[in-house]
DNA sequence: ATAATATACCTTGTATAGCTAGGTATGTTA
DNA sequence: TAACATACCTAGCTATACAAGGTATATTAT
């Protein structure tokens, strides 16, 4: 098979986990919302996070408790639903971190040995 | 949910991808087995690969391409099959570290924002 | 001898997550 | 008034990690 098909389909997988892990970290730096967040991701990682993979995550990350939910309705626009991380989500971010890490010094040692 | 609960689930997930990648860096530094790969991936970065995770994904590395195999009976022990990367599959490799390297860095600029 | 453990391979079934492709509704611009 | 952007959501598909099973040989302990 060629190989820009296999990184394409390799990077959806790459990504599993990882994108919860990037939401955790935006969402400590202040509350969002999906859409912008959606955006702000693409912006910050070049990650293009489809829709359908972002809310049913985010509805994930509520039933768990890791962030609470707030409908905040402007003058103008839509009703935004907005996302702010609770001391669960600081407290398992932490750990994500450490993960991280750890596993990013593993590879950085086999990259460069090779 | 508990936190380390959660980290328990989201381990597998952000694996999911980073598992191929560790093999094929692994199998760029010399031809080795399943068994092998196996212990020397926990030894090198505390992962531990089920084999029913293992296997199954090095069928997919041939069934692509990126590895063929070689079936060694040793005049002692079980026959071992090997695995040798091929040059798509290092061609494939390149672009894996390219991804891995622009994730990292996008994800170190969050984490020290935070 | 025989039981237990380690080595070395494999498969089936389950749970989960990303993605495609749809949908709804409001606001803005051509 | 038509098109696009914003903003939310869901059903169904596919792929992958893992648990739990299996087979076979070699080594070590009893």
């Amino acid at each position: 098979m060629e190989s820009d098909k296999i990184i394409e389909r390799w990077v959806p997988q790459f990504r599993k986990g990882l994108l919860e892990f990037i939401i955790l970290l935006k969402l400590q730096q202040g509350d969002i919302y999906g859409y912008e967040l959606a955006v702000e991701i693409k912006k910050l990682t070049s990650i293009e996070v489809a829709e359908g993979t972002l809310y049913p995550l985010l509805n994930r990350l509520k039933r768990d408790g890791l962030v609470t939910t707030e409908w905040k309705t402007a003058e103008i626009g839509s009703p935004r639903k907005y996302y702010e991380i609770t001391s669960l989500g600081i407290e398992t971010l932490a750990k994500m971190k450490s993960t991280w890490t750890q596993t990013h010094n593993s590879i950085l040692n086999m990259v460069m040995q090779s």
